[in-house]
RNA sequence: GCGGGUAUGAUCUAGUGGUUAUGAUAUUAGCUUCCCAAGCUAGUCACACGGGUUCGAAUCCCGUUACCCGCACCA
């Protein structure tokens, strides 16, 4: 027998084709689910209205990047450091240890942690219960030794490597933001709770570059007097976006801004807002990356609170390590009010010293003594594949230069707003899903907003005539060939057709009878109050485009 | 990863160491002039996988996998 809601809706989606397990023909395998006909049409349906709030009302752009992303990139973003390490845990000074950390030099890690050689550096107590702290699934790029890669965690990073080509293409305008959606990947340990966390899944990030020195937003006017649903880990609270950065519960008007944002698209998507709140990390559960976060939770009968989107405020973070660890220039610059002119002490490479000197590596030398002001140095060094040489007085001079000055460079912070694509499809289910009693049988409605529902309207012939067949066919062909998916049924009563329909979360069943023969009307019926009104045939299209458009 | 439980058509489920393995829903074909899962007739589809015990296993045992519940984990 069916438990909870939880079993009910896996049911349901396993029958109708919203999501189920994958591989189920060789067993299956914990942490992957597919996406049926209408499970996926019920995502892009939400993905386009994500869309719609992000590229459209704050004007973001979208890119697209590969999943499989070198090692490189996530070495200087900390997901490798991150990510997998072997940990222990001391129960008695209630701490977590890298394994490689505290085994004797030159031990490996296996062995050690066979033979209990591991102690606890504080009490020296013997741990046990070594287990890996999460995985990234890591890959190899071309064939033999080739280059190290991982599937992404998570699709920000993609953004973060083309900051210096988007700035550009922005025109170099701040604060701009970039959208990706798309498929990230976590090695989970034990994937538990269903489809809530899977080893493969859907992400839609926007990562939002702002000057540090500006973190308001140019639409934040435009909502500040819309209420939050807010909790700090001891109560919740109704507070307008404006009180909320007023009196620094959100510590300013982007991180805002994009937690309304946030708000308001859920509530569209179909999440019922009695199941909604938002809640503010606390120090110790930041991400490595993060300075602040929001998370908006959903709440399952199941499973409790649940986190879906986490709106972070990741400072500079990201470009400040992919600066340094690919030496492009990420910087974006602030424009002075005036140019300046500004007098400057530049060194000034003597190519015929340093080439006789070192070689092949002078090249590099130059390129980094032109960068370096000297002013504020004293003795010339220069670091090369990580060895630090020192230059010696004779290979460069130094001059003074007036140099004119447009603004100054600065390292964007970003506010990002990450999206479990598959926890908000979960929960739009979980939170429309209605039963009710139709003589004494359960009957399961499920009540899609229409913008985000897979199937837009049935249509039906009333009864097996040739007339109103003909009728409904062509109706069911116009309908789809203007864009609103359809579903086509003459088979078996009506009452058990609109039945079919209610259980998938179709808004509307258009019904052909004998009357449409004479008068050119059909019977719009509506899910949610079986209500019906007549509709010309004719009016139909703009009349649906108005229900639906998203 | 540890402990406990579960596994029968698409879905829910009955089942005893012994012939062609229940029933319902769904589904397919037909009949039914049909606006809220009506009825009738007929049909399709199942014992998670791999070993073992036994004359004989869906049933008992072991392993694997998946799912569920706790613990840990969720950067």
């Amino acid at each position: 027998m069916p438990q909870d809601i939880y079993d009910k809706i896996m049911m349901v989606a396993k029958r109708r084709g919203f999501i189920y397990p994958s591989f189920e023909i060789y067993g299956g395998i914990a942490g992957f689910y597919d996406y049926g006909p209408l499970g996926s049409q019920l995502k892009n349906n939400v993905e386009n209205l994500w869309r719609r709030f992000y590229l459209l009302q704050d004007n973001c752009v979208e890119i697209s990047t590969p999943t499989i992303t070198l090692y490189e990139v996530l070495k200087a973003s900390g997901h490798v450091e991150e990510f997998t390490d072997l940990t222990v845990d001391c129960s008695r000074c209630k701490r977590s240890y890298k394994v490689e950390d505290i085994i004797e030099k030159g031990t490996p890690i296996e062995e050690a942690v066979k033979e209990n050689k591991i102690l606890c550096p504080t009490c020296k107590t013997t741990l046990q219960d070594a287990h890996p702290v999460n995985l990234m699934f890591s890959t190899t790029i071309g064939i033999g030794e080739g280059r190290k890669a991982f599937l992404r965690p998570e699709t920000a990073q993609g953004i973060f490597t083309n900051f210096h080509l988007l700035y550009q293409y922005r025109r170099k305008n701040l604060p701009f933001g970039v959208v990706q959606i798309g498929r990230g990947y976590r090695n989970e340990i034990s994937p538990r709770q269903g489809t809530l966390r899977q080893r493969e899944f859907s992400m839609a990030e926007a990562e939002v570059f702002f000057d540090p020195q500006d973190k308001t937003h140019p639409l934040f006017d435009t909502i500040k007097e819309k209420q939050l649903f807010l909790f700090d880990n001891e109560k919740e609270m109704k507070v307008s976006v404006a009180d909320a950065v007023k009196n620094k519960i959100i510590n300013n008007q982007a991180l805002a801004y994009y937690v309304y944002l946030t708000q308001e698209f859920l509530l569209t998507a179909g999440v019922d807002p009695k199941k909604f709140r938002f809640r503010k990390h606390a120090a110790n559960e930041l991400a490595h990356y993060a300075t602040e976060c929001w998370d908006a939770e959903l709440y399952s009968e199941r499973f409790g609170w649940v986190e879906c989107v986490g709106i972070a405020d990741r400072s500079a973070y990201d470009l400040n390590a992919h600066i340094e660890s690919s030496s492009v220039d990420m910087y974006a610059i602030r424009p002075f009010e005036q140019p300046k002119e500004v007098l400057m002490k530049k060194v000034v490479p003597k190519m015929n010293m340093l080439g006789p000197r070192f070689g092949g590596k002078a090249g590099k030398i130059k390129e980094q003594l032109d960068q370096m002001d000297a002013a504020t140095i004293k003795k010339v060094t220069v670091t090369i594949d990580g060895e630090i040489l020192e230059v010696p007085k004779d290979c460069y001079d130094i001059v003074e230069v007036r140099e004119k000055q447009t603004g100054e460079k600065f390292v964007p912070h970003v506010i990002e707003p990450s999206y479990g694509i598959d926890r908000v499809l979960y929960f739009i289910l979980e939170h429309n899903y209605v039963e009710e009693k139709k003589k004494d049988e359960e009957y399961t409605i499920l009540k899609l907003n229409p913008k985000v529902a897979p199937i837009k309207t049935g249509v039906f012939p009333l009864i097996n005539d040739e007339n109103l067949i003909r009728i409904a066919k062509k109706l069911d062909t116009d309908l789809r060939a203007a864009g609103i998916s359809t579903f086509y049924d003459e088979s078996g009563t009506i009452g058990r057709r609109y039945a079919r329909m209610d259980e998938v979360g179709t808004p509307f069943c258009i019904t052909v009878d004998h009357d449409s023969l004479n008068d050119t009307q059909v019977t719009v019926r509506h899910r949610d109050t079986t209500k019906q009104e007549r509709i010309k045939i004719q009016d139909i299209l703009p009349y649906m485009r108005d229900k639906i458009s998203l």
